[in-house]
DNA sequence: GATATTTGACCGGT
DNA sequence: ACCGGTCAAATATC
């Protein structure tokens, strides 16, 4: 019945395909020669836009019924981490079922992923180190079991771009120095290009429980610090469909997992999932729908002195009613049906 | 004064 | 009832 749907989905599959090829084999003659830390990146940013695109199409095409005999090979972002780790990360599937987190207010399943982060520091104090989101702390709590407690965060903009992702951060018990960070949910706010640091200051973001307390206030210093390595992806919750095997989203990325520092912060990052829906639009052109510069408008700056859950309350509300913010857009995405899992209310820039 | 963090209370799931 | 996650008032920081 979908059988023109299908036709341009292998199409479209065999051509991201394709691409991804010929950048693994540039990145290998890359390799051979005289790799540049930049260079090396850049190919690891464009492998990682192949892999979000199959991943997306694979994902919205199998929707539920996993993975289609494709293995979710499943990294929606990049594979490099602003302190240059590599990160690997697995998905749970089964984010098809809030639609809107203003009316159950209970984000229950979202795309979530685990990873671990080593501390470099000799004390290892400061936890993990920033990942090219600004996010807020809005909670702590002591976990049964565990020696440290378990600290919560979300990203700051939740108000301003109702971006609902989260994060947990409770570092490992038995070694101090690896934190474990779980996502929930994708960025959907638009606070990608934060190679420079937000005025809102993400960099000591993490943890700072300890006793000591000295946090550096400089992102790129924090950074070098945790050149932290080591990251173990986890995490898939309850889809027990889901085949165990994803893996990385090329094979290099398993195999030479130190890749060089760098001063940028990969633009997809955690957010790859929305923003990789969002993206064929949104990063180029800011258009979005007229709901969501009256988002913008509403909240005017990231504050929140007005209790803050009748916000986004509004605002989702809002945006799950208009729902049809991408126009013109070629690809036949009525029948894939991304609108699932993926508030497209967000605004592609706030400004 | 605006924004971020801390921390006890609250709530929902099990 | 317990536990993990979130809220929100109080407090800290800029």
């Amino acid at each position: 019945m979908e059988s023109a749907f299908t036709w341009e989905y292998k199409t479209l599959v065999d051509e991201l395909t394709q691409g991804m090829e010929k950048a693994k084999q540039l990145r290998f003659h890359l390799f051979a020669t005289s790799p540049s830390e930049e260079q090396d990146l850049l190919l690891q940013r464009i492998l990682s836009s192949y892999e979000k695109a199959l991943l997306i199409l694979r994902w919205s095409r199998s929707d539920g019924k996993a993975g289609a005999g494709v293995p979710a090979s499943g990294v929606p972002e990049s594979s490099v981490s602003v302190d240059g780790s590599p990160r690997s990360e697995t998905l749970n599937k089964n984010c098809s079922d809030h639609q809107d987190y203003s009316t159950s207010k209970k984000r229950k399943l979202q795309p979530t992923w685990t990873e671990q982060v080593r501390v470099n520091s000799e004390n290892g104090l400061e936890g993990p180190t920033d990942d090219g989101y600004s996010w807020r702390k809005y909670g702590q709590k002591d976990i049964l079991g565990a020696k440290y407690p378990r600290s919560y965060y979300r990203c700051t903009y939740r108000l301003v771009q109702n971006c609902w992702a989260t994060k947990q951060v409770q570092r490992s018990d038995d070694d101090p120095t690896i934190f474990e960070i779980t996502y929930k949910g994708t960025h959907t706010c638009n606070q990608s290009m934060n190679a420079v640091p937000p005025p809102a200051s993400p960099e000591k973001q993490e943890v700072k429980h300890s006793s000591h307390e000295h946090q550096l206030e400089q992102p790129n210093q924090t950074l070098l610090n945790f050149r932290t390595n080591l990251r173990v992806a986890t995490e898939n919750l309850d889809n027990k469909e889901m085949p165990p095997q994803f893996s990385f989203p090329s094979t290099y990325d398993t195999e030479n997992h130190y890749f060089p520092i760098s001063g940028l912060v990969d633009d997809s990052h955690l957010g790859a999932y929305s923003s990789l829906f969002l993206s064929p639009a949104t990063s180029e052109s800011n258009y979005f729908s007229p709901a969501t510069c009256q988002i913008k408008n509403f909240g005017g700056t990231p504050g929140y002195h007005q209790s803050e859950s009748d916000i986004p309350e509004i605002i989702s509300a809002h945006a799950s009613t208009t729902n049809s913010p991408i126009g013109g857009m070629e690809f036949p995405f009525d029948q894939v049906e991304l609108d699932q899992d993926f508030p497209f209310n967000t605004s592609g820039f706030f400004r």
